[in-house]
DNA sequence: ATAGCCATGTAACCAGTTACATGATTGA
DNA sequence: TCAATCATGTAACTGGTTACATGGCTAT
Protein backbone atom coordinates (compact mmCIF):
# COMPACT_ATOMS: atom_id res chain seq x y z
CA UNK A 1 0.00 0.00 0.00
CA UNK A 2 2.91 2.33 0.52
CA UNK A 3 3.40 3.22 -3.11
CA UNK A 4 0.00 4.87 -3.11
CA UNK A 5 0.92 6.87 -0.07
CA UNK A 6 4.29 7.80 -1.47
CA UNK A 7 2.48 9.24 -4.49
CA UNK A 8 0.08 11.12 -2.25
CA UNK A 9 3.03 12.54 -0.32
CA UNK A 10 4.57 13.85 -3.51
CA UNK A 11 1.32 15.29 -4.85
CA UNK A 12 0.66 16.89 -1.50
CA UNK A 13 3.89 18.85 -1.86
CA UNK A 14 3.18 19.78 -5.46
CA UNK A 15 0.75 18.67 -8.18
CA UNK A 16 2.30 16.91 -11.15
CA UNK A 17 1.87 14.50 -14.03
CA UNK A 18 2.78 10.81 -13.96
CA UNK A 19 5.93 11.77 -15.75
CA UNK A 20 6.80 14.41 -13.17
CA UNK A 21 6.27 11.90 -10.40
CA UNK A 22 8.54 9.42 -12.12
CA UNK A 23 11.29 12.04 -12.06
CA UNK A 24 10.69 12.86 -8.45
CA UNK A 25 10.82 9.20 -7.49
CA UNK A 26 14.30 9.04 -8.90
CA UNK A 27 15.33 11.79 -6.47
CA UNK A 28 14.64 12.19 -2.75
CA UNK A 29 11.95 9.65 -2.02
CA UNK A 30 13.52 7.17 -4.42
CA UNK A 31 16.30 6.52 -1.91
CA UNK A 32 13.89 4.44 0.11
CA UNK A 33 10.99 3.78 -2.24
CA UNK A 34 11.51 3.02 -5.89
CA UNK A 35 8.82 3.02 -8.54
CA UNK A 36 8.80 2.66 -12.31
CA UNK A 37 6.66 4.80 -14.59
CA UNK A 38 4.48 1.79 -15.38
CA UNK A 39 3.65 1.36 -11.73
CA UNK A 40 3.04 5.04 -11.20
CA UNK A 41 0.57 5.34 -14.07
CA UNK A 42 -1.35 2.33 -12.78
CA UNK A 43 -1.48 3.63 -9.25
CA UNK A 44 -2.60 7.07 -10.39
CA UNK A 45 -5.47 5.40 -12.22
CA UNK A 46 -6.47 3.54 -9.06
CA UNK A 47 -6.04 6.60 -6.85
CA UNK A 48 -8.28 8.50 -9.23
CA UNK A 49 -10.93 5.75 -9.06
CA UNK A 50 -10.80 6.04 -5.26
CA UNK A 51 -11.11 9.85 -5.50
CA UNK A 52 -7.89 10.37 -3.58
CA UNK A 53 -6.48 12.33 -6.49
CA UNK A 54 -7.99 14.18 -9.43
CA UNK A 55 -6.51 15.47 -12.69
CA UNK A 56 -6.84 18.12 -15.35
CA UNK A 57 -5.95 17.26 -18.90
CA UNK A 58 -3.60 19.78 -20.46
CA UNK A 59 -3.59 19.38 -24.25
CA UNK A 60 -0.20 19.67 -25.89
CA UNK A 61 0.93 19.80 -29.50
CA UNK A 62 2.85 16.87 -30.87
CA UNK A 63 2.90 15.13 -27.48
CA UNK A 64 0.35 13.10 -25.58
CA UNK A 65 -1.86 15.25 -23.36
CA UNK A 66 -0.36 15.99 -19.99
CA UNK A 67 -2.51 14.87 -17.10
CA UNK A 68 -1.84 17.11 -14.18
CA UNK A 69 -2.69 15.26 -10.98
CA UNK A 70 -3.51 16.83 -7.65
CA UNK A 71 -4.38 15.40 -4.24
CA UNK A 72 -8.02 15.74 -3.08
CA UNK A 73 -9.31 16.47 0.40
CA UNK A 74 -10.02 12.79 1.00
CA UNK A 75 -6.55 12.05 -0.33
CA UNK A 76 -5.10 14.29 2.36
CA UNK A 77 -7.23 12.54 4.94
CA UNK A 78 -6.08 9.10 3.78
CA UNK A 79 -2.50 10.33 3.94
CA UNK A 80 -2.83 11.59 7.45
CA UNK A 81 -4.46 8.35 8.58
CA UNK A 82 -1.65 6.38 7.04
CA UNK A 83 0.88 8.55 8.81
CA UNK A 84 -0.72 7.55 12.09
CA UNK A 85 -0.87 3.85 11.28
CA UNK A 86 1.67 1.19 12.25
CA UNK A 87 4.00 -0.36 9.70
CA UNK A 88 6.35 -3.29 10.10
CA UNK A 89 9.99 -2.89 9.21
CA UNK A 90 10.48 -4.36 5.74
CA UNK A 91 11.67 -7.95 5.58
CA UNK A 92 15.21 -8.37 4.43
CA UNK A 93 15.79 -10.51 1.35
CA UNK A 94 19.39 -10.42 0.32
CA UNK A 95 20.82 -12.86 -2.18
CA UNK A 96 24.42 -11.93 -1.46
CA UNK A 97 24.02 -13.08 2.11
CA UNK A 98 22.68 -16.45 0.97
CA UNK A 99 25.74 -16.82 -1.19
CA UNK A 100 28.10 -15.99 1.62
CA UNK A 101 26.16 -18.26 3.96
CA UNK A 102 26.41 -21.14 1.52
CA UNK A 103 29.85 -20.80 -0.01
CA UNK A 104 32.57 -23.42 0.33
CA UNK A 105 36.30 -22.77 -0.07
CA UNK A 106 36.09 -23.55 -3.77
CA UNK A 107 33.70 -20.65 -4.24
CA UNK A 108 35.80 -18.04 -2.43
CA UNK A 109 37.39 -16.48 -5.52
CA UNK A 110 33.97 -15.92 -7.12
CA UNK A 111 32.68 -14.60 -3.83
CA UNK A 112 35.49 -12.06 -3.55
CA UNK A 113 34.67 -10.78 -7.03
CA UNK A 114 31.04 -10.42 -6.05
CA UNK A 115 31.95 -8.70 -2.77
CA UNK A 116 34.16 -6.22 -4.59
CA UNK A 117 31.38 -5.46 -7.01
CA UNK A 118 29.03 -4.76 -4.12
CA UNK A 119 31.59 -2.58 -2.39
CA UNK A 120 31.79 -0.40 -5.52
CA UNK A 121 28.03 -0.19 -5.80
CA UNK A 122 27.64 0.86 -2.18
CA UNK A 123 30.50 3.33 -2.47
CA UNK A 124 28.84 4.93 -5.47
CA UNK A 125 25.56 5.19 -3.59
CA UNK A 126 27.37 6.67 -0.60
CA UNK A 127 29.15 9.28 -2.71
CA UNK A 128 25.84 10.20 -4.29
CA UNK A 129 24.20 10.65 -0.90
CA UNK A 130 27.10 12.66 0.38
CA UNK A 131 26.87 14.95 -2.62
CA UNK A 132 23.29 15.74 -1.70
CA UNK A 133 24.28 16.18 1.92
CA UNK A 134 26.93 18.72 0.92
CA UNK A 135 24.23 20.70 -0.91
CA UNK A 136 22.09 20.59 2.20
CA UNK A 137 24.84 22.09 4.33
CA UNK A 138 25.22 24.95 1.90
CA UNK A 139 21.65 26.05 2.63
CA UNK A 140 20.77 28.77 5.10
CA UNK A 141 19.82 27.74 8.59
CA UNK A 142 16.13 28.39 7.89
CA UNK A 143 16.22 26.33 4.74
CA UNK A 144 17.93 23.50 6.55
CA UNK A 145 15.35 23.68 9.31
CA UNK A 146 12.65 23.45 6.66
CA UNK A 147 14.12 20.37 4.96
CA UNK A 148 15.08 18.75 8.22
CA UNK A 149 13.05 15.59 7.89
CA UNK A 150 14.06 14.67 4.35
CA UNK A 151 17.62 15.28 5.47
CA UNK A 152 17.20 12.87 8.35
CA UNK A 153 16.13 10.16 5.91
CA UNK A 154 19.20 10.96 3.83
CA UNK A 155 21.35 10.45 6.91
CA UNK A 156 19.83 7.03 7.23
CA UNK A 157 20.83 6.27 3.65
CA UNK A 158 24.39 7.42 4.34
CA UNK A 159 24.73 5.29 7.44
CA UNK A 160 23.20 2.32 5.69
CA UNK A 161 25.68 2.43 2.83
CA UNK A 162 28.60 3.04 5.16
CA UNK A 163 27.62 0.09 7.29
CA UNK A 164 27.42 -2.18 4.25
CA UNK A 165 30.85 -1.10 3.05
CA UNK A 166 32.41 -1.73 6.44
CA UNK A 167 30.90 -5.16 6.75
CA UNK A 168 31.80 -6.11 3.19
CA UNK A 169 35.40 -5.04 3.72
CA UNK A 170 35.68 -6.86 7.01
CA UNK A 171 34.18 -9.98 5.46
CA UNK A 172 36.50 -9.75 2.47
CA UNK A 173 39.54 -9.54 4.73
CA UNK A 174 38.42 -12.50 6.80
CA UNK A 175 37.78 -14.57 3.69
CA UNK A 176 41.08 -13.84 2.03
CA UNK A 177 43.08 -14.35 5.21
CA UNK A 178 41.06 -17.43 6.14
CA UNK A 179 40.81 -15.97 9.62
CA UNK A 180 37.94 -15.97 12.10
CA UNK A 181 36.52 -13.05 14.09
CA UNK A 182 37.87 -13.33 17.62
CA UNK A 183 35.25 -11.23 19.33
CA UNK A 184 31.53 -10.44 19.01
CA UNK A 185 30.45 -7.79 16.50
CA UNK B 1 15.07 -16.60 -8.34
CA UNK B 2 16.83 -16.58 -5.02
CA UNK B 3 14.21 -18.54 -3.12
CA UNK B 4 14.90 -21.54 -5.33
CA UNK B 5 18.56 -21.24 -4.62
CA UNK B 6 18.02 -20.76 -0.93
CA UNK B 7 16.11 -24.05 -0.94
CA UNK B 8 18.88 -25.74 -2.88
CA UNK B 9 21.40 -24.44 -0.35
CA UNK B 10 19.44 -25.96 2.51
CA UNK B 11 18.89 -29.30 0.76
CA UNK B 12 22.56 -29.40 -0.15
CA UNK B 13 23.42 -29.31 3.54
CA UNK B 14 20.81 -31.90 4.45
CA UNK B 15 17.78 -33.49 2.74
CA UNK B 16 14.40 -32.64 4.24
CA UNK B 17 10.68 -32.27 3.72
CA UNK B 18 8.86 -29.05 2.92
CA UNK B 19 7.98 -28.86 6.55
CA UNK B 20 11.60 -29.27 7.62
CA UNK B 21 12.64 -26.52 5.25
CA UNK B 22 9.98 -24.22 6.64
CA UNK B 23 11.52 -24.69 10.08
CA UNK B 24 15.01 -24.11 8.81
CA UNK B 25 13.95 -20.93 7.06
CA UNK B 26 12.82 -19.57 10.39
CA UNK B 27 16.35 -20.06 11.70
CA UNK B 28 19.70 -19.15 10.13
CA UNK B 29 18.89 -18.37 6.53
CA UNK B 30 15.64 -16.70 7.55
CA UNK B 31 17.59 -13.72 8.86
CA UNK B 32 18.09 -12.59 5.31
CA UNK B 33 15.62 -14.62 3.28
CA UNK B 34 12.13 -15.30 4.53
CA UNK B 35 9.73 -17.83 3.05
CA UNK B 36 6.32 -19.16 4.04
CA UNK B 37 5.39 -22.83 3.86
CA UNK B 38 3.06 -22.08 0.94
CA UNK B 39 5.91 -20.66 -1.07
CA UNK B 40 8.24 -23.48 -0.18
CA UNK B 41 5.82 -26.19 -1.27
CA UNK B 42 5.26 -24.44 -4.57
CA UNK B 43 8.94 -23.97 -5.24
CA UNK B 44 9.69 -27.59 -4.38
CA UNK B 45 7.14 -28.63 -6.96
CA UNK B 46 8.82 -26.44 -9.56
CA UNK B 47 12.31 -27.55 -8.58
CA UNK B 48 11.17 -31.14 -8.95
CA UNK B 49 9.77 -30.42 -12.42
CA UNK B 50 13.17 -28.96 -13.34
CA UNK B 51 14.92 -32.06 -11.92
CA UNK B 52 16.99 -29.94 -9.56
CA UNK B 53 15.59 -31.88 -6.62
CA UNK B 54 13.96 -35.29 -6.22
CA UNK B 55 11.94 -36.84 -3.41
CA UNK B 56 11.04 -40.09 -1.74
CA UNK B 57 7.60 -40.48 -0.23
CA UNK B 58 7.72 -41.79 3.32
CA UNK B 59 4.28 -43.08 4.34
CA UNK B 60 3.19 -42.21 7.86
CA UNK B 61 0.26 -43.28 9.99
CA UNK B 62 -2.35 -40.67 10.78
CA UNK B 63 -0.40 -37.92 9.06
CA UNK B 64 0.03 -36.96 5.42
CA UNK B 65 2.95 -38.75 3.77
CA UNK B 66 6.28 -37.07 4.30
CA UNK B 67 8.05 -36.15 1.10
CA UNK B 68 11.74 -36.22 1.73
CA UNK B 69 13.46 -33.96 -0.78
CA UNK B 70 17.07 -34.13 -1.83
CA UNK B 71 19.19 -32.10 -4.23
CA UNK B 72 20.18 -33.76 -7.53
CA UNK B 73 23.47 -33.52 -9.39
CA UNK B 74 22.02 -30.91 -11.73
CA UNK B 75 20.68 -29.08 -8.69
CA UNK B 76 24.22 -28.86 -7.35
CA UNK B 77 25.39 -27.60 -10.70
CA UNK B 78 22.68 -24.93 -10.82
CA UNK B 79 23.62 -23.89 -7.30
CA UNK B 80 27.27 -23.52 -8.15
CA UNK B 81 26.46 -21.52 -11.26
CA UNK B 82 24.26 -19.22 -9.24
CA UNK B 83 27.02 -18.74 -6.70
CA UNK B 84 29.21 -17.47 -9.51
CA UNK B 85 26.59 -15.13 -10.94
CA UNK B 86 26.17 -11.44 -10.22
CA UNK B 87 23.30 -10.14 -8.08
CA UNK B 88 22.23 -6.58 -7.45
CA UNK B 89 21.87 -5.32 -3.91
CA UNK B 90 18.16 -5.46 -3.05
CA UNK B 91 16.21 -2.26 -3.51
CA UNK B 92 15.19 -0.57 -0.30
CA UNK B 93 11.48 0.01 0.22
CA UNK B 94 10.82 1.37 3.65
CA UNK B 95 7.48 2.88 4.62
CA UNK B 96 8.79 4.37 7.87
CA UNK B 97 11.20 6.54 5.93
CA UNK B 98 8.41 7.84 3.71
CA UNK B 99 6.53 8.80 6.85
CA UNK B 100 9.48 10.61 8.32
CA UNK B 101 10.19 12.26 4.99
CA UNK B 102 6.62 13.49 4.75
CA UNK B 103 5.65 14.40 8.30
CA UNK B 104 4.71 17.89 9.38
CA UNK B 105 4.89 19.18 12.96
CA UNK B 106 1.32 18.07 13.60
CA UNK B 107 2.33 14.49 12.93
CA UNK B 108 5.33 14.42 15.26
CA UNK B 109 3.60 12.77 18.22
CA UNK B 110 2.35 9.90 16.05
CA UNK B 111 5.78 9.66 14.48
CA UNK B 112 7.48 9.34 17.86
CA UNK B 113 5.15 6.48 18.78
CA UNK B 114 5.99 4.75 15.53
CA UNK B 115 9.71 5.35 16.02
CA UNK B 116 9.58 3.89 19.52
CA UNK B 117 7.78 0.85 18.21
CA UNK B 118 10.47 0.33 15.61
CA UNK B 119 13.22 0.78 18.19
CA UNK B 120 11.71 -2.06 20.25
CA UNK B 121 11.39 -4.29 17.22
CA UNK B 122 14.99 -3.73 16.21
CA UNK B 123 16.18 -4.21 19.78
CA UNK B 124 14.36 -7.53 19.97
CA UNK B 125 15.94 -8.63 16.69
CA UNK B 126 19.35 -7.53 17.95
CA UNK B 127 19.01 -9.43 21.22
CA UNK B 128 17.97 -12.50 19.28
CA UNK B 129 21.00 -12.26 17.02
CA UNK B 130 23.29 -11.69 19.96
CA UNK B 131 21.91 -14.79 21.66
CA UNK B 132 22.93 -16.84 18.64
CA UNK B 133 26.29 -15.12 18.57
CA UNK B 134 26.89 -16.04 22.20
CA UNK B 135 26.25 -19.69 21.32
CA UNK B 136 28.72 -19.41 18.49
CA UNK B 137 31.44 -18.18 20.80
CA UNK B 138 30.90 -21.14 23.11
CA UNK B 139 31.91 -23.51 20.29
CA UNK B 140 35.39 -24.92 19.92
CA UNK B 141 37.77 -23.18 17.59
CA UNK B 142 37.35 -25.88 14.95
CA UNK B 143 33.58 -25.65 15.11
CA UNK B 144 33.74 -21.89 14.81
CA UNK B 145 36.04 -22.20 11.84
CA UNK B 146 33.55 -24.56 10.27
CA UNK B 147 30.56 -22.24 10.75
CA UNK B 148 32.54 -19.15 9.88
CA UNK B 149 30.50 -18.01 6.90
CA UNK B 150 27.06 -18.29 8.49
CA UNK B 151 28.51 -16.41 11.43
CA UNK B 152 29.70 -13.62 9.15
CA UNK B 153 26.15 -13.21 7.85
CA UNK B 154 24.95 -13.08 11.44
CA UNK B 155 27.40 -10.27 12.11
CA UNK B 156 25.84 -8.40 9.26
CA UNK B 157 22.43 -8.81 10.90
CA UNK B 158 23.80 -7.53 14.21
CA UNK B 159 25.35 -4.46 12.65
CA UNK B 160 22.24 -3.81 10.62
CA UNK B 161 19.98 -3.79 13.67
CA UNK B 162 22.43 -1.74 15.67
CA UNK B 163 22.68 0.83 12.93
CA UNK B 164 18.88 1.13 12.75
CA UNK B 165 18.61 1.60 16.49
CA UNK B 166 21.24 4.32 16.52
CA UNK B 167 19.64 6.21 13.69
CA UNK B 168 16.15 5.89 15.16
CA UNK B 169 17.35 7.20 18.53
CA UNK B 170 19.21 10.08 16.98
CA UNK B 171 16.20 10.96 14.86
CA UNK B 172 13.89 10.73 17.85
CA UNK B 173 16.07 13.12 19.82
CA UNK B 174 16.22 15.60 16.97
CA UNK B 175 12.46 15.47 16.50
CA UNK B 176 11.58 15.98 20.15
CA UNK B 177 14.13 18.74 20.64
CA UNK B 178 13.23 20.35 17.31
CA UNK B 179 16.94 20.61 16.65
CA UNK B 180 18.90 20.17 13.45
CA UNK B 181 22.04 18.11 12.88
CA UNK B 182 24.99 20.50 12.79
CA UNK B 183 27.41 18.30 10.92
CA UNK B 184 27.36 15.63 8.21
CA UNK B 185 26.54 12.06 9.20
C1' DA C 1 -11.13 -28.15 26.11
C1' DT C 2 -7.60 -25.76 23.82
C1' DA C 3 -3.44 -24.67 21.88
C1' DG C 4 0.48 -26.11 19.37
C1' DC C 5 2.96 -29.22 16.58
C1' DC C 6 3.16 -32.25 12.55
C1' DA C 7 2.34 -32.27 7.46
C1' DT C 8 0.41 -31.29 3.31
C1' DG C 9 -1.57 -28.40 -0.06
C1' DT C 10 -4.93 -24.88 -3.28
C1' DA C 11 -6.71 -20.36 -4.72
C1' DA C 12 -7.19 -15.56 -4.92
C1' DC C 13 -4.93 -11.61 -4.72
C1' DC C 14 -1.43 -7.84 -4.63
C1' DA C 15 2.88 -5.67 -5.89
C1' DG C 16 6.60 -5.19 -8.82
C1' DT C 17 9.37 -6.28 -13.20
C1' DT C 18 10.09 -6.77 -18.05
C1' DA C 19 8.75 -6.28 -22.55
C1' DC C 20 6.29 -3.85 -25.95
C1' DA C 21 4.19 0.32 -28.16
C1' DT C 22 3.91 5.18 -30.10
C1' DG C 23 5.82 9.51 -31.64
C1' DA C 24 7.46 14.40 -31.68
C1' DT C 25 11.46 17.51 -30.26
C1' DT C 26 16.12 18.75 -29.08
C1' DG C 27 21.02 18.59 -28.76
C1' DA C 28 25.70 16.30 -29.82
C1' DT D 1 22.12 10.15 -37.40
C1' DC D 2 21.76 8.78 -32.86
C1' DA D 3 20.60 9.29 -28.17
C1' DA D 4 17.97 11.60 -24.83
C1' DT D 5 13.91 13.85 -23.16
C1' DC D 6 9.02 14.42 -23.05
C1' DA D 7 4.65 11.81 -22.30
C1' DT D 8 1.56 8.28 -22.24
C1' DG D 9 0.16 3.68 -21.70
C1' DT D 10 -0.93 -2.06 -22.07
C1' DA D 11 0.17 -6.95 -21.25
C1' DA D 12 2.46 -10.85 -19.57
C1' DC D 13 4.82 -12.58 -16.01
C1' DT D 14 7.11 -13.42 -11.42
C1' DG D 15 7.28 -13.40 -6.62
C1' DG D 16 5.11 -13.00 -2.33
C1' DT D 17 0.97 -12.63 0.95
C1' DT D 18 -3.41 -13.93 2.82
C1' DA D 19 -7.07 -16.88 3.27
C1' DC D 20 -8.81 -21.39 3.27
C1' DA D 21 -8.68 -26.55 3.97
C1' DT D 22 -7.75 -31.10 6.36
C1' DG D 23 -6.82 -33.91 10.39
C1' DG D 24 -4.45 -36.63 13.93
C1' DC D 25 -1.28 -36.35 18.14
C1' DT D 26 0.50 -34.38 22.40
C1' DA D 27 0.93 -31.56 26.33
C1' DT D 28 -1.33 -28.17 29.65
Amino acid sequence: MSLKHAILVLLDREPGSGYDLTQRFSLGIGHFWQASHQQIYQQLKKLDAEKLVRFKTLPQEGKPDRKLYDITASGRKALEQWLHSAEKPPVVRDALLIKIFAASEADYPALIVEIDRHISLHQAALRNHQGIEAEFFKLSREQRQKHRLPYLTLRRGIRYEREWIEWLKETRTLLTSDRLPDEPA
